[in-house]
DNA sequence: TGCGATTAAATCGTGTACGATTTACTTTGG
DNA sequence: CCAAAGTAAATCGTACACGATTTAATCGCA
């Protein structure tokens, strides 16, 4: 037995949250010149991937619920980026797509993208493997959150 | 060139921060049960191993400001698990104790600890190698973060 | 057909995070 | 000794996250 009680530089679950604020810290400066946030930024990376998706398709992929989502889209509307409308085959469903302006955005987001990657100090082949350990982490808990 | 443009699933910041979510999605229930939040358990953690720190040494550990720690200390004074008192030495200084009730809720807060672990599936030595690499990164991050 | 169950967003209240600033106290150089 | 510089918390405004609830539309099936 070498310690009775973890501390908080002993959990895993610290090391995630001190690693996310810290990577926050680092795009925030970064992203607030381009007038984002960084749970934006990720609405923005997801429609570049594939435009046009549902409110509920956006949370799916980015693990996130309306309640946090609607105000964030709106003000992404009312910045310009996106627009919002109600789908004409179900009106229950709210479809986000990118302006022009939020497209043009991309590309002004390579710099900000090759910064964080710089600032890592990571391999590729080392990114891609703590990237899938840390999915893989995140998959396993979600399945066991009831 | 397998492909030109990262999505959020080849991004490690997006792994971190819905790894984060998720985590936190699975102590909030747990926590909540003895009234607490996430960072206010992170705080009671922290004094555990060592009761008696500056609102300050709070923050080098967690990696918080004042702007935050204040009200979040504030509400968990007001709840009776922890004291805050002026330094006599330096007026300037909060120090942060805990109660009788902040310390009992230790033992509480072991069955918390074990049910996450649990969630995480991992063996003893894959989360902590994980955990490392975690920390890691995040303090290459901080230590290029302007 | 029609009405209860389901589903998708939106709304509301609480509690973080954090940039920017303020307040109050301590240190330090002239 | 004392004003300027520095430091520790606190304050304020904005933007997430999320539990709980509400609103509105669609579905299912008797």
């Amino acid at each position: 037995m070498t310690q009775t009680k973890l501390g908080t530089q002993d959990m895993l679950c610290f090391a995630l949250y001190s690693a996310n604020n810290a990577i926050n810290r680092l795009y925030r400066p970064l992203l607030a010149k381009l007038g984002l946030t960084y749970p934006q930024y990720l609405v923005l990376v997801s429609l570049w991937s594939e435009d046009g998706k549902t409110v509920g398709q956006l949370g799916r992929e980015l693990g996130l619920e309306s309640n946090t989502l609607t105000p964030l889209l709106k003000r992404m509307g009312e910045g310009g980026l996106i627009t919002r409308k109600r789908s004409s085959q179900d009106e229950r469903v709210v479809e986000v797509s990118l302006t022009d302006k939020g497209r043009a955005m991309q590309s002004e987001a390579g710099e900000v993208a090759a910064c964080v990657y710089e600032a890592m100090g990571l391999a590729p082949a080392e990114l891609m493997e703590l990237r899938d350990r840390v999915f893989q982490l995140r998959d396993e808990v979600a399945s066991r959150t009831p």
